[in-house]
Order: C-alpha cells, then structure tokens, then sequence
DNA sequence: CGGATCGTTGATAGGGCTCAACTTTGGTGG
DNA sequence: CCACCAAAGTTGAGCCCTATCAACGATCCG
C-alpha cells in the first residue's frame, strides 16, 4: 500500500543508482544533493536513508534518518535542502512533484493524505527541536535508541535492532560528538541498560530504564 | 490577501478573547493550549504569537514565534502539541479544520497553497534545528535578531525592530538561559553592532559584522 | 513612592568539546 | 589463511563555553 503505486520512473537518481520499474536500488547511492531541483518526491520502500545539511565550514547535521514509509522531499521549495543518500541497499517509489500536483486535482483524498505527511514531518522536525534544544547527551542518546526500536518495530527487551548509521551521523543528528556519543552508548552498557553485540546493531535490555533516561538524566545510576 | 477570507467565528478561544466577525482580538489571548482538540487553523493578521512547549519537568521551549501572514496549527494530529498566546494585541482569521479540508475538495489550489505552506513550515523548523544542533550562543543570537528583521521588513541599517518577546522567551527558543542572552545582547552593543534604545526593541547599527557572528563566531572582535 | 517584574552583571562549576592515543573491526591482497 | 591497512570506535586528560547561583539595577504600574 504505497503513496504513489503507479509513479513513473524517476530520472537516474546519482551514482551506483538502478532504476526498476518506479524503483531505484543501491547502496550508498545518492537521492539528491542539497541545490539540485527539488522535483520529485520519494516513499521509502526498503532500506535506511539520511538526509544531511552541510554548512560552509564544514559543520554537518543529520537532518533527518528516513525508513520504510516515510516520505522524503517537503520542506524544500524548487530545490532540495539538504544531501539524501541510502545508508543500506534499498529501494524507493518516485513520484514526480507534478504529476503529484496534478493528481491532486482528481484525486482530493490524496491531497488530505499529503497534507497529514507533512504535519507528521513537521511534529517530527518539532520533536528533534526539543530534544536538541533542552536535553542533555544522555538523555538525547537515550530517547535516539528508543525511537530507533520503535521505528523498526522493537520496541520491547531483548530484541536487536539495527544501527545502519556510525558514531558520526548519531552525533552529527543529536548535535554532539562521536566521543560524547560512544562515551554514553559504553555507560549504558556498563549498566546493564542495552548490549552491543556487534557494529550496526544494539540490543535494548531494560526499556523502563532506558526510558526513565530519555526523560530526566538524573536517572543517574 | 487572506488565505481564510470568509471563515467563520471559531468557538472562543480563550480568556480574555474578543470575538469580532472571524477575528479574535486581544493581549496575552490564549488561542489553545497543549491537548486540546486541533479543530482549527489560524492565520496571523496583525500581532505577534507565541508557541510554548512544557516539559513535565518544567523544561520549556518556545517551539516557534508567529508573525502576520503565518498559518497557526499544522503539524498537529488530532490534539494541539503546545501552548499558543499572544505576546502583543492581535488578530487572527480562523478557520475550522473541517471547513478547510472540505473548501480543498473544490478548490485544488487552495491545496496546493496548504502544502506549500507546510512545506514552508517543516523548512522553518529544519533551519531551528540545525540552529539549535550546531550554533554557538552568539551564533544563535545574532542569526535571531537578522530573523527578526527580515520578517518584519526591517532588515537594514539604523531601523528600530519590535522585539515583543522576553529574555526568557529567546532563551527558551533558542535553547540558552536568560543569563547568556543578555551577556551576548550586552557584548553586541558594547561592539557597536547592534543598539538597545528600550526595552522591547533593538536597532541592528551594522548588519554585515552581524551577519558575520551568524554564521562563524570567530568574528569575535 | 514602593513593589514587582524584567534585565544585567559577577563568580563559580560542570558538561561536553578538543586533542590525542589506542583498540577493534572489516576488507584486501599476497 | 593470515598479514596488513584503513576506517570506525573507545578511552583519557584538560579546557572552554555555557549553566547555575546570587546580587544588583532598571523599568513599569499602581
């Protein structure tokens, strides 16, 4: 059950790209950079992408991590942004901005369902605001890792959940350090609150704990 | 040139409203608080509205300031997600979330116009993180007070801006304290960059260098 | 004039950043 | 299969920016 089912193929989409049918796969491939015309939409079918703002000194931020279901291309005018590339090999329906449009013109339900697209984007992009605007590192890492089980559908003890992005896209998104950010993932573990079983993936063991964490850092023990 | 031109008188809105024809007048008028029912949207006319997160800690970020001609009330689901009031009198046109998606079934541009505006929304709310994520203090500041002018049309040289909100209210947008934002207001006019001639405005003496501290704190001189 | 609120200024401390070294992981080629 | 190397992650020491706590000054309104 996809936003756009019957979407046209897009235009090659960047590098390592493999159009099928409406489809692109790859990995690390490369949606959109930030200027290019912002003219088609994408619904996440399969697969990890990150959306990243890059400023002129170099300083980055992770905008946003897209999995299956979300759509990435609102909030940008004629041109996209930010940076979109695929963190795993995955695949995504492409609709473009017109045909969009015109569809919504026979089609009122669609717009409807757009317009709810967008206002959960904006909560989203409101959600990160707070948590970048008032929280401490650990409670920023505490509240990534449970939002990262929900989204993945893991949300209970004992379950591995998948950590497609490295230490710098966590930091870059939670507007910390690698080191602040591996620091406090080792004192969680320490305390028997998630495991680390390899790279790319964590396991949550006591969610209440992880939870009480996310909410007021002097959770501290 | 309003996007609710003939919408009809919304249900009080609060104490102290004044209700006149589809327009709510008033100072400090709470148009809703966090959790009530997300039934209608409202577009600034004149005045200056504020939009308050609390936390349960008693954290609290001012997720947004809304000038003449912002739309009120996306990014909402079935229930308002914070506090909105007025910081100055103010009138707004409102119009029932019902009527609006209804008036989109006959009037796809009207759609159109929503998306754009939410659009417009999420863009806002990306640049606040990225403010938020990767800014020093006075990389905030500064970058807020240009705000400021541009949106009230006064972004040149020696031009006296409104500047209706409190300390307390920039710290908690911009995720400092009182403390710091009076320092940093305090070393701009000590530079000669900026001008506090009273409280509740601010002259901006030298847009360039201020500019300059938006975007790199090492114009610090 | 007096009180309350808002804003400013000062002293101190702490959380996270910076710089740096080290360890682990994963991939590659002999 | 193993040695090697680059990239990713961890750990440590020290410092800086901003928060915190506290006192004081300014402004507004009765």
């Amino acid at each position: 059950m996809y936003l756009f089912p019957n979407a046209a193929p897009p235009a090659n989409a960047g590098r390592s790209a493999v159009s099928d049918a409406g489809r692109v796969v790859g990995a690390t491939t490369v949606l959109f950079h930030e200027g290019d015309s912002a003219d088609t939409l994408y619904e996440v079918v399969t697969g990890v992408f990150r959306a990243t703002k890059i400023f002129p000194d170099g300083r980055r931020q992770v905008v946003a991590f897209a999995y299956p279901g979300d759509i990435i291309g609102f909030g940008h005018g004629d041109a996209y942004r930010f940076d979109c590339d695929a963190l795993t090999p995955a695949r995504v329906h492409a609709a473009g901005r017109g045909e969009v449009l015109q569809a919504m013109r026979t089609d009122p339900e669609l717009g409807e369902k757009l317009l709810s697209m967008a206002a959960g984007e904006v909560a989203t992009m409101q959600d990160l605001s707070m948590l970048l605007c008032r929280k401490s590192a650990m409670e920023r890492i505490a509240g990534f890792l449970i939002s990262l089980a929900a989204r993945t559908g893991k949300e209970a003890n004992d379950q591995r959940v998948s950590l497609p992005m490295c230490r710098a896209d966590i930091a870059d998104h939670l507007g910390l350090t690698i080191e602040t950010v591996s620091r406090n993932m080792t004192k969680l573990r320490a305390r028997g609150i998630i495991d680390l079983p390899n790279r790319g993936c964590f396991v949550i063991r006591d969610l209440n704990r992880l939870r009480q964490l996310a909410e007021s850092e002097t959770g501290t023990r």
